[in-house]
DNA sequence: GCCCAAATTGAGAATGATTATTATTTACTT
DNA sequence: AAGTAAATAATAATCATTCTCAATTTGGGC
């Protein structure tokens, strides 16, 4: 059995649950939304569907115009209100920029770091061995043993560099 | 002559400008404003003195409530309008977290990290030029000009690794 | 000190993201 | 299938922050 990137997390022994990148089967989607003490409602399934086959790092409203195209009657306040309950329970991760809109992603399997565009709120994701190993140098010499961290690097992508160069007067 | 904790970034070879933390001169403050290319007005020191002599990390709106209390015709478009210049230019630091109202303090003359105890919640600041190198390296490999990181270590202190061993239910 | 252009201000309106309210609909238990 | 608690859509409300603009203040020359 092949294995995709994304596990909805907190992982538990038994019944993990893997979510394919391209290819997802409903029955997973349904017992995602159980395990986080809900209701299986068709908008739940919708958000779900585009959360997975989307790019990651959509907005809340991203996602609300994304779904709209397929049920109109959807109000982004279900969405609002869903990416919350998934991001209580770790289901997905919320990533916050400076005052914009904060973007989501199905928590990632394997950990990794953002570089964040001050501009326009791109997010590139990476990972560094390096780094990592040096946190754990650091940890070491403190005494402590490292459970997990975060990076986050904050500049300004070349497409906005570009544009700040040759739109300035 | 006695160095305090803040300089007010980015510094420059020849006319660092330093406030002390707890007494500070209205000439240096009226410097400051002078350097980020500003007008000095009676608001704009108000606001750099409450931001001296108050605690770190104050919200917008507490700066303003604190600030009220001498002058009560200030407006808050004011005290947000100077700590957007202060920020773009580095010389306060904004801290977002959650959706929370951002919170600013003078930025600290050296960049310290976080190693935080999950535990106990005991926090060791730490600063690694190493890893701040490799950060650099990333950026550039993605092109992005970075201006500034957050990295927060989680794990558990000596301490309470000890207590956990001993202490084992 | 006085003048004036340009910068700054306060008040309140505007914005944009997110959350609360509510009347209605829907999902799951028995 | 029926009852009930949860979920929904629509919309109003909220909250932080930014914008607008008329009135005021600043700083550099005289």
């Amino acid at each position: 059995m092949e294995k995709s990137e994304f596990t909805f997390l907190p992982r538990q022994k038994d019944e993990d649950i893997t979510i394919h990148d391209d290819s997802y089967d409903e029955d997973e989607l349904k017992a995602l939304i159980r395990r986080l003490n809900l209701k299986v409602t068709s908008q739940r399934l919708l958000i779900l569907h585009a959360l997975c086959e989307g790019r990651r790092h959509v907005t809340a409203q991203e996602l609300y115009e994304k779904i709209a195209k397929q049920d109109s009657s959807i109000g982004f306040a279900t969405v609002y209100r869903f990416l919350r309950h998934m991001n209580e329970q770790k289901f997905v991760t919320e990533v916050r920029m400076g005052g914009l809109p904060a973007r989501y992603e199905l928590t990632p399997k394997s950990h990794h770091d953002h570089l964040t565009c001050s501009d326009c709120g791109q997010i590139v994701e990476f990972e560094n061995k390096q780094i990592e190993a040096l946190q754990e140098k650091v940890a070491k010499q403190f005494g402590f043993s490292l459970n997990h961290h975060v990076l986050e690097l904050y500049g300004v992508c070349p497409k906005c560099q570009a544009t700040k160069a040759s739109g300035k007067k």
